[in-house]
DNA sequence: ACTGCCAAGATTGCATACGATTTGCACATC
DNA sequence: GATGTGCAAATCGTATGCAATCTTGGCAGT
């Protein structure tokens, strides 16, 4: 377990740590810096993060809740290794409600948070350009970015929340499932759900927005590792 | 502070105590037992279910993060009190998302679960003709638990772990803001919904549940206590 | 009599200590 | 040589202790 943002997620908190903690471990996780099944031992984070293993214990009960750990008594907190079942769930989740984000957002998003899209946009196109797995990383968390602050714009922090869920797992799910590289396609889709945004057309921006969960989906390949550790260990040996 | 279930869930589970204490802090909370705003202090909690500050406060952390109780630096947890904004956006919320647990669950449900809807229904019945605020909670409890049970059949269990704090919530909004007795309409539209559900017509069920959720939230009185506990103490006074 | 300050009490935040459970290895046995 | 058993190391679960912070009551000064 290599995390660089130790120092920098420890000194800017005057307060909760554990918040801090949580803050870089799922950063380290949906980055893919901290590899599905990772071990995220107690001792190791509180060592780490220079804290007692109380706050560590803390951020990975946070990290359990929102799935992006698995935590099994008596033996520790692994990093999540989401099963294609599981991710098929997730996208179902966001088909359901990202439609239901663009119809919140196109009521209320202003001149401002459209410039600041922009913004958004030209810095996932300038992680496109580049090639390796830094880059890869950078472009899936931008992406998911985008669908963030979409939800912000929304204006419901439940929704807010359950995306910010669902998009830390999916991110999770597309850099264990994910093929090359549809992701351009993806940056395209975006700019296009903006603009529909835009000239207020939410029908249209949520349309796109399915279409761009599907796509998303579509480059997954959920076949193999169908079957659980047990079996995998089988068939591999 | 008399919650009586703590026997109950101090000795059924030889595992992880502290679910135990969230389950029974959770259904304390949205039977009202519990009213909003009430300190939940750590050294108290711990006391009433004889176990260690500790594992007391994990389960307030978990609470919080389920959104039940919110918690103030170093001054401790209290029970939700949602603002009239917090209960629109959890509708809001709702009506996104029963629809397209309604279309999971059209496709999935069995002779055996509209069995088992039935008898829930019945129950609920049965608290409709009591009266009393006991009789009160229950069914508002048992009304939650029909969509529960709806999202569970869904087969999604990430919805379903949305619609369980969705549920949570609102069944603490509905306590505070819900006038009096349109729930016994909420019953013969949970009976409609589940008509329609085994008649296979999901578009008429999600109409339906629209509907239902629409109702639920006509009921509730939101304009008032519009400000913060402090104001509500000054107008009282 | 009212306002501002200070100290005592209470409660949380965090660290550490101890007991329980699991895992892996070594050794004895077949 | 393979297998089963037992011990030791590691890790988690929980309790408790100490420091920091917030609240509250009283006291002095104006």
């Amino acid at each position: 377990m290599n995390i660089s943002e130790k120092i920098t997620a420890g000194e800017t908190t005057p307060e909760d740590r554990s918040l801090a903690i949580r803050e870089a471990l799922r950063n380290a996780i949906i980055d893919r810096r901290l590899a599905p099944g990772t071990k995220l031992s107690e001792n190791e984070v509180g060592a780490l993060f220079d804290v007692s293993r109380t706050v560590a214990r803390a951020a990975l009960q946070m990290l359990t809740f929102e799935g992006l750990v698995k935590t099994e008594r008596n033996r520790g907190a692994f990093v999540s290794n989401p099963t294609p079942e599981e991710a098929r769930q997730i996208f179902a989740s966001r088909r359901l409600i990202e439609p239901g984000i663009i119809a919140a957002a196109v009521e209320r998003i202003t001149d401002a948070d459209i410039e600041e899209f922009r913004r958004q946009l030209q810095e996932e196109e300038s992680y496109m350009n580049e090639r390796g797995p830094a880059a890869r990383r950078a472009e899936i968390k931008a992406s998911g970015d985008f669908h963030l602050m979409l939800a912000s714009v929304a204006g419901n922090v439940i929704l807010q929340r359950f995306m910010d869920e669902l998009v830390a797992r999916s991110s999770l799910v597309i850099a264990l499932y994910g093929r090359t590289g549809v992701s351009s396609c993806g940056h395209s889709e975006h700019f296009a759900i903006l603009d529909a945004l835009q000239a207020g057309d939410g029908e249209r921006a949520a349309a796109l927005m399915l279409h761009h969960i599907d796509h998303i989906e579509a480059d997954l390949d959920l076949q193999i590792k169908q079957g659980l550790g047990l079996k995998d260990a089988l068939t591999l040996a």
